[in-house]
DNA sequence: TGCCAAATCACACAAAGATGCGATTGCGCG
DNA sequence: CGCGCAATCGCATCTTTGTGTGATTTGGCA
């Protein structure tokens, strides 16, 4: 069976020796090189043609996601997987849609990232569970709302601003909330000095950043 | 700490009763009940609420996905993972758009089911890797645009451009930007324009959202 | 060299948002 | 049973934001 040629990017030497040091015991895996930075990555994957690359999301010049792009437009065939920090990333849709296979958080097991080098090799898309569930939740765009009890915890919110919040953070204006949710726009103003007070913001912009922040949203 | 309340629902007496086997291995597992098909699923979650279920998606009668449906309506706190005998097919969106979290296929190991239930309790989405492949094809369907109108790449935004977009992603005012960047406020309307022509928003809290999105931010 | 795009600034007006100061209703809880 | 609080709504006023319609300067490049 042909080896599985594998490319690293990435601009932690630590992270780069660490990923070498794994595939090195597995035999049917080659490690074509590992860069610091993506901004030859045009070159390298157009003459190498790497099945698999390992790519950081976050590196000084070329971020990995437009390295990404650059990849999948030199190498189609060659497979993406992500690294990241951190699964509360809105990279992650960015990032699938140009052209990434995988997405795994740092920190996981050295079996994980073995695994997850076939599984892309062998068509799958292998993923984070907690980067899923990003995923997941982009498809349940409509809110099920529920619990009418006012118990909401999360910031003192009571279970109507978490309504209002909710359509701050898709971006709708006073007069969108009122219709969606059958209130006076008087109410809704109401409400978002609520969630003001609460969130301690003094705008839309503040407090959805905050709520995002804060996993609220 | 609390034990996981489980149900099962799953047509084949084989599969019900091998799930049970495999749960009763786990002190921290409770199995409710098991049961053949999802025709009284309404009547059985609204009184236990379980935490996770596990859900056979071809039934007699009612099948998983609307079962899910029903389940969230009920106890939209409940999770429920899919478990299919085929990753091929449309059913995965379907299922994901009605409410559930994860999607496993059947012949995973019994630490998979174990793991994937602590891992929906933990708040992430269990996803076999061909089936999680299915859900990012589906991103993928839409293509990119690769603009170059000036260097910055990213969505044909110049770097000042990009500076006034970071500052609104701060939550910064018209004012603050201004004497963040040290231009005039007429100039840091300027750019916001061109921003909302760029990334089609139409409000700072659009942009913000629509920024983060694509990862600008 | 002449055109273009980016960056800067200006003014005016309309729309949206923020805030101060209320009021009424209905529900749970000691 | 009264108290507090969530939810609803009203109005007035000021600030911020969004948009239409300009202008000037500067650097690159065809």
């Amino acid at each position: 069976m042909r080896s599985i040629r594998i490319a690293i990017f990435d601009d932690s030497a630590d992270i780069r020796d660490g990923l070498k040091g794994i595939l090195k015991f597995y035999p049917d895996m080659q490690v074509l090189g590992a860069f610091q930075n993506a901004n030859d990555i045009a070159g390298f994957v157009s003459l190498e043609k790497p099945d698999v690359i390992l790519m950081d999301i976050t590196m000084p010049g070329m971020n990995g996601i437009e390295a990404t792009a650059v990849v999948k437009s030199f190498s189609p065939q060659t497979q993406v997987i992500i690294l990241s920090q951190h699964s509360d990333d809105e990279k992650v849709f960015t990032a699938l849609r140009f052209g990434a296979t995988g997405y795994l958080l740092k920190g996981e097991d050295a079996g994980s990232i073995v695994e997850a080098i076939r599984t892309v090799v062998a068509g799958g898309s292998p993923m984070n569970a907690f980067v899923a569930r990003k995923a997941v939740d982009y498809f349940q765009k409509q809110p099920v709302q529920s619990s009418r009890t006012n118990e909401t915890a999360d910031f003192g919110l009571s279970a109507r601003e978490m309504d209002v919040l909710k359509c701050l953070g898709k971006g709708m204006t006073y007069k969108e909330i009122a219709a969606d949710l059958n209130i006076s726009i008087d109410t809704v103003r109401s409400h978002i000095r609520h969630i003001y007070e609460k969130l301690q913001a003094r705008s839309k912009s503040e407090a959805i950043l905050i709520a995002m922040r804060k996993g609220l949203i």
